[in-house]
DNA sequence: ACGGGTAGAATTGCATGCAATCTGCGCTCG
DNA sequence: CGAGCGCAGATTGCATGCAATTCTACCCGT
């Protein structure tokens, strides 16, 4: 009986107040609800074979059942949940053979990202790169682990955001969302591999700055696979 | 006023007769409703720009609102509409820029899933890919567009297939749908790159068979972009 | 005659009601 | 005492009702 979550903010929009207009632009309550859950997914907030049911979180998140649906439909269509049919939805259970699919597909978006980003880049952006990676670096040095997972992140979309292609972008971000976990838990305490993350990252910018498209693409394979064997063993070890 | 289409077969399953439970399984409804508006858009019986109305198209399906819309927000989704707030959906209405920027991801997707196929595809798979290749060539030498168009469709989907990927195969083919027709208008008329894209197929099949991935994979992005190239003029002159 | 404003109609977005299905539990029968 | 059956509760799936927003068209003023 998980319904000991203390209900949260509710997201809806005029609903008994219609005196109060203060959110600016309402914006569709399904949107709002798509995004708050597959936050709650990828936070941790839900964890993976949670089953979810829509009386509680139409609870949870005071809005009906009908944006709930559509937007559990969406996420289900995402992967990110599993849909039974008559028995509502279970936050997918990722298991070490999906993470595997998962990172070949991320592999290949992200190398051909990085190939389009070397000839898309702006100057300023490899600036505002360099600077971000040096800050990370910083992070690092100092062992902080949960700044420098998120300056890595944020390293990572800046390359794809910098190939300018939207829809690579999108699917990128989809699929990178559904194994955020597993790249958490492949840096954690292995002190040897933070190392070598490093220095990869290292190179990765390096090349991005001589605009060398074919290693960039090698650089991030590599980078991708040697995350996901550390990942692989984690996975097998928590399984 | 595009109400001149006489309504399909409705897709209800118990509706207004509960004596008859003809189909087997009702299946959910959003996902027939899903399944067939997708079809309707690939297949061009609804063409891209055309205003789709939530009205027209629950009397045309023979169901209610609710699973059409969910069927909309998933298909906005996947970029084959675009939801205008309160204004309806609409037929997203693909220009060169976004076909480029879907040929850079199949692309990736694609020569990804070649890579591996080579590894994985078993000696069946092999043989049934060059029988299929053998009709196509057979069609190719009648001039049979329709049906080479078919097969050819059909080769690279094994392809993907035989990578072993669901996530893969998925991805692939959600953004290959959106670019259906752009590969049909590719090849019509242009017999010599008919007869090019020919030799293509004929030298990945080969690499296929030599379990070559990184041949594979150059020959399918090559293809690939010799697509583009040519549907990109056409494309061009069609706007 | 033309532009602006406003009332009306239609359409979308959300909430809720109803039927069908599934789960769990108790009861009965072997 | 165990297994099968049936009933009740809960939950999902779909249909429809209501409010809000947008688009249209008409009317009025300049």
């Amino acid at each position: 009986m998980p319904a000991t979550v203390p209900p949260t903010k509710p997201v809806s929009r005029t609903a008994r107040k219609p005196a109060a207009r203060r959110g600016r632009r309402p914006a569709s309550l399904h949107a709002a609800v798509l995004h708050k859950v597959r936050d709650m997914i990828t936070t941790g907030e839900l964890k993976p074979g949670v089953h979810l049911t829509e009386r509680i979180l139409t609870k949870q998140l005071g809005v009906s059942r009908t944006p709930l649906r559509e937007a559990l439909k969406i996420l289900a269509h995402e992967g990110l949940v599993e849909l039974l049919p008559n028995c509502g939805a279970q936050v997918t259970r990722l298991t070490a053979g999906d993470a595997r699919l998962l990172f070949e597909v991320i592999e290949a978006l992200e190398s051909q990202a990085g190939r389009l980003a070397s000839e898309r880049i702006t100057d300023p952006e490899l600036a505002e790169l360099r600077r971000v990676h040096q800050e990370m670096h910083a992070h690092f040095l100092r062992r902080e682990l949960p700044e420098y997972f998120k300056l890595n992140q944020s390293i990572h979309e800046r390359i794809v955001a910098a190939a300018r292609n939207p829809i690579l972008e999108t699917a990128h971000r989809l699929h990178s969302s559904r194994i955020r976990r597993a790249r958490y838990l492949e840096i954690q305490v292995n002190e040897k591999r933070w190392r070598q993350a490093m220095r990869e990252h290292e190179q990765i910018i390096e090349a991005l700055e001589q605009r060398d498209a074919p290693r960039i693409a090698e650089l991030l394979k590599h980078h991708l696979r040697q995350m996901f064997e550390h990942a692989y063993r984690r996975f097998l070890k928590a399984d």
